[in-house]
DNA sequence: TTTTCAAGAAATCACGAAATTTTTGTATAT
DNA sequence: ATATACAAAAATTTCGTGATTTCTTGAAAA
């Protein structure tokens, strides 16, 4: 956002769902258009616009005359998430298994290698951090691959305003961004089981990746740092 | 929409969603804020802003620089909403077995009840179009309180916004608004399965009371008629 | 110290006009 | 007759303004 050009309105639109997914405002804090008209040179009405349109999409509150705010986090939300993440991943994967063709085996295999490559190198890594943004978008497409073949966009669409309220809430409660070490071998797990079409398999490999944000909530976990 | 006073924006967005929802736009029907202004008595930006707000959760198209559309229908979109409705409804509803109380059991036969009291009524009516409106509100009193209890506000949230799409489609393909004879014996058999704790039951029937839809798609069903 | 209240500051909301883009209709050329 | 170019009309998007509401501040009273 340095062009002096005003950005289209849908340019403004993913920027700002990316920075509210990303962490970049403080849960609870205030989403003012006057304040973030400059951020991107436009209008407040504008803004206000986009808001409008990202509340409904559970990306921010919005209460009458009270304007917008970042959504409070709290477990009890991320326990709904995860939940309905799984239904929904093992419904889309138990789909693309029944339909994908070998294009689809093909492009789940290239987005798992992408992902595996950066795991393996944020593994030996003290820090992080300088993975994440790379390694989010990695980890999105290989889900989103999963599920690509399934043949409900319904359920794809659905399943994507999930995973990112799902990440919303990761960032802003684990500052890790959800990375373990223990993801690798379980991506693997959903890989292997989604290639030799085992449904059942998947689906378990689906439940065990995510169950522990299930049990991070339950208080079972107590270690959530990567390494 | 009588009043001259303006409404407030929550009421013209309920009014709009409720006029989309009953079929009140054809399909492909082009909405313009400068034309809907007239019929609430307000500005076309707030009615911009309110066909927003309704294209995030899908019951109107939107195109940048192109405006707003009344979704077109398609056997494909009611086939997937049918899907994903079932996959929500019987989540929720085995969530609600395993939590509900003695008070949720009250409500699920209180709305049943009413439910019945109507249905019987269509059934021996030669035209069912004076029930519809509260037909329609039944039907979803039924099926929202079978989820009230799953303890998921999430997964209530997008099951809402699942079951009004699928209403939107079913009217706009079948002007009976989803009502059939069979529908009496169907919510029955959901109701005593619900009540007698039965999982896999109460799975069943309401994938019975929905498969109905997913056989229509497939050219499997020829008579939709009520009674 | 805590509570109440009022004045000032700040933000939200609805509105309509200006600017941009798309669509429609007509004339011209191939 | 079909296709292209251009102009007029219509629709969409953007943006600034004023009215209304909410939030903040601080002084007075309990």
């Amino acid at each position: 956002m340095i062009d002096t050009h005003a950005p289209s309105q849908n340019d403004v639109y993913l920027d700002m769902r990316n920075r509210l997914i990303s962490g970049a405002f403080s849960p609870g804090q205030k989403l003012m258009p006057n304040r973030l008209k400059a951020d991107y040179n436009t209008s407040a009405s504008t803004i206000r616009e986009i808001l409008f349109r990202m509340s409904c999409e559970g990306f921010v509150d919005f209460q009458e005359q009270r304007g917008f705010r970042c959504p409070q986090s709290s477990e009890q939300k991320l326990l709904e998430l995860t939940h309905l993440r799984i239904l929904l991943e093992c419904e889309g994967a138990a789909g693309s298994i029944r339909n994908g063709d070998v294009e689809w085996e093909a492009q789940l295999n290239a987005s798992h290698h992408k992902l595996a490559h950066i795991e393996s190198k944020m593994k030996s890594s003290d820090d992080i951090t300088p993975f994440v943004t790379v390694w989010s978008r990695s980890d999105w497409e290989f889900h989103r691959t999963l599920l690509s073949a399934c043949g409900s966009s319904l359920l794809i669409e659905t399943h994507k305003g999930i995973y990112d309220r799902f990440r919303q809430q990761v960032v802003s409660e684990l500052r890790t961004f959800g990375f373990r070490a223990e993801t690798i071998p379980e991506h693997k797990a959903i890989l292997d089981a989604a290639l030799q079409r085992d449904i059942p398999g998947c689906t378990k490999a689906i439940e065990d990746h995510l169950r522990v944000y299930r049990d991070h909530v339950a208080g079972k976990v107590q270690g959530f740092s990567a390494g």
